[in-house]
DNA sequence: AGCCGATATGATACGCGTAACATACATGAC
DNA sequence: GTCATGTATGTTACGCGTATCATATCGGCT
């Protein structure tokens, strides 16, 4: 019976002497048993320290590294966490930075998927394939920044199923599992009336984002409530992030013009200028405008603009922070958590006290 | 022997019906062997029609979904590419984009691992880790963009051993294996000479970078060579990508001071900007320059900087294109790739005639 | 000498999907 | 009927690392 004696040849055959560098090279090697070889590798200490040697030398020799898919396919962690994100822009790349980071630093990395890749029409069966697509390179966790389209969680019944931990940053998902890494937009809106309030503004105005998008939201509603309570009134017109020029304009053509503006994004201060200028009202003197961001993209205009300056990077840091939590399973509660980043009142030239 | 009737239940025990989505499930809900379930998934044709039928309806009820990482240990593509890259500045993640939406295109993924996580110290060892982690992940391929300490390539020796496809982005690797996308850079400073010689221009300065990196080194050869075809000369001065003030100046203030700048990055151009104006020499009229890159943090200068634009969206696919090719074997040679895109001269206000 | 327990190591099975081979059955030619 | 051919399916083994249990060896205690 040679049968039995063939049984090892193929992968002797294959790679004759450095094989593949697989535990049982190693062991082959060092004459031992794959499973000490594992032993010895995973710092267990129930291994003999002479046996530990001979081990250790053979994995150097043969420039051992372990194989992270293996040891997923046996129930284990992959050691990655899916991203899914709109190409990025400073912002979302500052995200992704801090992200990328804290997944690093605690032995995890990115795998990274963009959430608009083919053409509109089938965007919500599209993001569902990509998230399979993530699924099924097993990550551990996702980090998912929600599109203007991701309305309900229907799609994510998937990641529930399968108890992969997921994040939502910047945006929350509505009624949902999922924790949360954002700036608190509503401090934000808080603040930004009351800097126009103490400035001396009682005719306000409003121009919001898309309403659905619960970062724009949360900015107007507490800013509506922080004029109210200060005993101001709010004008609130709402329009594609960079295309308001038309919509302010008329704004300020309109009676009883407000003399400040807060925006829900710096993206929109650019139109918010251009209309000014077209009325012939300058901005920081005859009108006060704030944003929201501090975006690189807001950092040249003239004047200087008033913002609300989010911190991206730790905003993508906490993110990375909580869906680690939940894989390691030191997660402070089964309940979702929120992490809302204190937004920074930035004072430059756009805003100035009520024309008098 | 009622052991043999165990041997399922384990799995059966842990989750009841659903039983964690494996083919055997699938096998089991419709009767047949995981081998045919494989290969209906497969699109394999040698299975009837009505098994086919069958199997897939179990599949679809327990919401199959492959896992490429079994796939992988068995010898398979895990389906990832390692991205190693600086973090992302405006152009690096237009690079990002790229490479991700042609990874997507041909069904794979990338592993995002930025290469300055730590001190600056012990970076070589770094990056050789971070190199180890990405092939621990089992990626089929590497797109790579040098980081300015990476001379060598020694620590890219597991790389080879292991035939794992490596591209080296933006930057040429030394001696090396690797395929190559990027800009021609050599076309970039050959433009550059031309245009200034064009404006009338004889006396050339130019501001290059550390003269280890590729693309410096070629753009500053490519020009030096360009403006002495053309009957011009060069003074080269060489100093970090953003803090050349104090060279440009000193550079202005020497007898026969040059008439026309070319910057090997667009990100000198305000150090340039500002020593120009502390000597009291307008840009555009008294002194032209010329960048390169057409990065988005230098187009907010006044007057505007006249550049060699490049297209990293294009670096990015063609990188991710070539590593792509080698994974599937349809490289079209053995040798190594390079694709090297062509800059674009956009003549802003900021090159103007030479003054008279 | 006999036995307990600790220590060190090996053997086996697992999980996943698939390649290679084995088997079952049907069909056709003669 | 018999054999060759084909089609449809099952079985086994593989690759990897590891959990679990089995075994071997040794020291110490009575």
């Amino acid at each position: 019976m040679p049968v039995t004696a063939k049984r090892k040849r193929p992968a002797a055959v294959r790679s004759t002497e450095l094989s593949s560098g697989s535990l049982r090279s190693i062991a082959d090697m060092a004459g031992v048993s794959a499973m000490t070889v594992s032993r010895v590798l995973n710092g267990h200490d129930n291994v003999a320290a002479a046996t530990r040697a001979r081990v250790l030398r053979a994995a150097g020799q043969v420039r051992y590294r372990p194989n992270r898919l293996a040891k997923a396919v046996l129930g284990g962690r992959s050691g990655t966490v899916g991203v899914m994100i709109s190409p990025l822009k400073p912002f979302q790349s500052r995200v992704v930075h801090g992200i990328h980071d804290a997944l690093v630093a605690r032995g995890s990395l990115p795998i990274l998927h963009f959430h608009d890749v083919g053409p509109e029409a089938d965007r919500d069966t599209a993001e569902l394939g990509y998230i399979h697509r993530l699924l099924d390179q097993r990550v551990d966790g996702l980090v998912f920044w929600p599109s203007d389209e991701t309305v309900s969680d229907v799609y994510l019944e998937e990641v529930w199923q399968r108890n992969v931990p997921l994040v939502a940053v910047d945006r929350h998902l509505p009624q949902t599992r999922a924790d949360f890494s954002g700036t608190d937009d509503e401090a934000g809106g808080r603040l930004a009336a009351e800097h126009l309030l103490a400035l001396g503004h009682r005719r306000l105005a409003h121009v919001g984002g898309e309403p659905w998008v619960s970062t724009y939201a949360d900015r107007r509603t507490a800013f509506e409530r922080g004029v109210a309570a200060g005993g101001g009134r709010v004008r609130t017109v709402t329009c594609a992030q960079c295309d308001c020029f038309e919509t302010v304009r008329d704004l300020l053509a309109s009676r009883g013009r407000p003399t400040a503006i807060f925006a829900a994004s710096d993206l929109m201060a650019p139109g918010i200028y251009a209309a000014a200028q077209a009325a012939g009202i300058e901005v920081g003197r005859d009108l006060a405008v704030v944003g929201f961001a501090d975006l690189a993209e807001a950092r040249s205009l003239v004047p200087g603009l008033t913002t609300l300056r989010q911190n991206p990077y730790e905003i993508g840091r906490q993110a990375a922070r909580l869906v680690m939590d939940r894989i390691e399973g030191t997660a402070a509660a089964r309940r979702p958590q929120s992490v809302r980043l204190q937004p920074e009142l930035v004072v430059r030239e756009s805003s100035g006290k009520v024309p008098r």
